[in-house]
DNA sequence: TTGACATGCAACCAAATAGTTGCATAATAG
DNA sequence: CTATTATGCAACTATTTGGTTGCATGTCAA
């Protein structure tokens, strides 16, 4: 069973915290006070975004004196696709990317 | 882009809200009424789940007389995972490799 | 036609959520 | 040491969310 499958599901239903994993997505290891910049609210409002997050186990954290670095966790996200949207989706993502696999190699003649 | 991405999310996020999925995935087509069976909660709780569950295009419905039959539908679903989760697991290598640098560097303190 | 059944609509309520501000604490630079 | 920087904690607020109840509408069966 997943641990958290809710508190995933939740975290991953706010638009500002799909923005900051995009954000560690890109570059991974940032700290609090950077991935405040390019956000249009407050340090504390991001500050309780990344406790959901973490909560969720989708950022991992680590001081480094007084900063706090924060990581991208793939593995809930994957869990929440092989466990629960593979259910309805395992079948049909697998032929298409068969089918997009083919057409590739179609180009490559 | 994803028409309704947030919507999706948003729907996904309440547990009520997948629960009704899930009974849809074992038994496509159930009437309002059929829903609410097994749901500890009231006809009217169950429609507005399903208003959700239908605005973001997971659940497609149908009268049929005085009776409203819902349909699972799992385009949404699949673009979530094409376009939104896909890129977060196409990097889940990268992401733990960089995570497990991490960690080491702390421990050599 | 009339009563029962299936669903729709609207007003209301409590709890959760997303945000704020102000102050506290801890680490680092000079 | 002291000032600055980075983060943490707590109280408060407005809005959203998930639920309720009561009544209305529409369809079917007898």
């Amino acid at each position: 069973m997943i641990a958290d499958e809710d508190k995933v599901f939740k975290a991953l239903a706010d638009v500002s915290r799909r923005k900051l994993l995009d954000r560690l997505h890109k570059k991974n290891g940032l700290t609090l006070n950077q991935l405040c910049e390019k956000h249009d609210m407050s340090r504390q409002a991001v500050t309780k975004h990344l406790i959901l997050l973490e909560a969720a186990k989708l950022v991992v954290t680590q001081r480094r004196g007084r900063e706090k670095l924060h990581y991208i966790n793939p593995v809930p996200i994957n869990e929440i696709y092989m466990r629960w949207i593979g259910k309805f989706e395992q079948e049909r993502v697998h032929a298409l990317h068969n089918l997009k696999l083919a057409l590739k190699e179609n180009d490559h003649e």
